[in-house]
DNA sequence: ATGGCTGTATTATTATCATAATACAAAGAA
DNA sequence: TTCTTTGTATTATGATAATAATACAGCCAT
């Protein structure tokens, strides 16, 4: 998995969107485990206690839970799981339509330019 | 002007996104006056350095000059505020599409949303 | 010349983030 | 039992951001 991580933002929440996106991807199912705190941060190029920190706090908004020793799991409630995807969609949209409408693009054009992406990226990979 | 400023990013580089969309969109024309540091800083609620800060940045982008003692302006190069805009848009709009279908969402989706969320808001505003 | 407005510079203080380096407790395996 | 793996906690250090409080230089109108 590749983390492409940036300095713009704190870094622990950069983790939790990435890993907030596997599980709402399903690239991490309900109920599976997930790899080791040092192991993360190891891959992530980061410190434990960073990787640690995201991991907490998703735990606190319900992703995940830990037996103790074992290890740290994604939750098994699917539905919590498809809301989420829901919401951070929806978020996403209303954010990036209120920043395109900023820039004076009207929803024609901005549409517009996503089917002409879309077309070209055909062109490219898939 | 509203400047809606989140705890997520660094004060000084959200200013920086504001003032260039004001720019890019017209609001600040060509030419135009910037208000007075300090009184931009007020208007933000932000410390008068902060706001130095980002106009600093957005000077070194060449969005803006300094007549010293007269005060800031608008740069008058409007092939560049246009190219600016472009390019604005345009990484928009691929890390929007690259975040939703990391999500899982297609493009055909995406669009499908985009349309939806389009007609709600018809019935509200505008 | 004086006072006010402009951008700019300086110093200090506080908070957050990220890292480093450990240490500990509990469960499970050898 | 002993060792390893797990999450977790602690302390310290450095970097960046943001604020506060000033101060200075140049232009301009009075």
């Amino acid at each position: 998995m590749q983390w492409q991580l940036r300095g713009d933002r704190p870094i622990y929440q950069q983790l939790m969107d990435r890993l907030t996106e596997q599980i709402v991807s399903g690239q991490l199912g309900p109920g599976d485990k997930v790899p080791p705190v040092r192991e993360l941060a190891a891959e992530a190029g980061v410190n434990p206690n960073t990787m640690q920190r995201a991991l907490a706090d998703l735990e606190r908004e319900g992703l995940m839970y830990t037996n103790r020793t074992s290890g740290r799991y994604v939750t098994e409630d699917r539905e919590m799981i498809a809301k989420i995807r829901e919401q951070i969609a929806s978020d996403r949209i209303a954010e990036f339509l209120a920043g395109m409408n900023q820039l004076g693009f009207t929803e024609q054009e901005i549409v517009g330019l996503l089917e002409k992406r879309q077309k070209g990226e055909e062109k490219h990979g898939e």
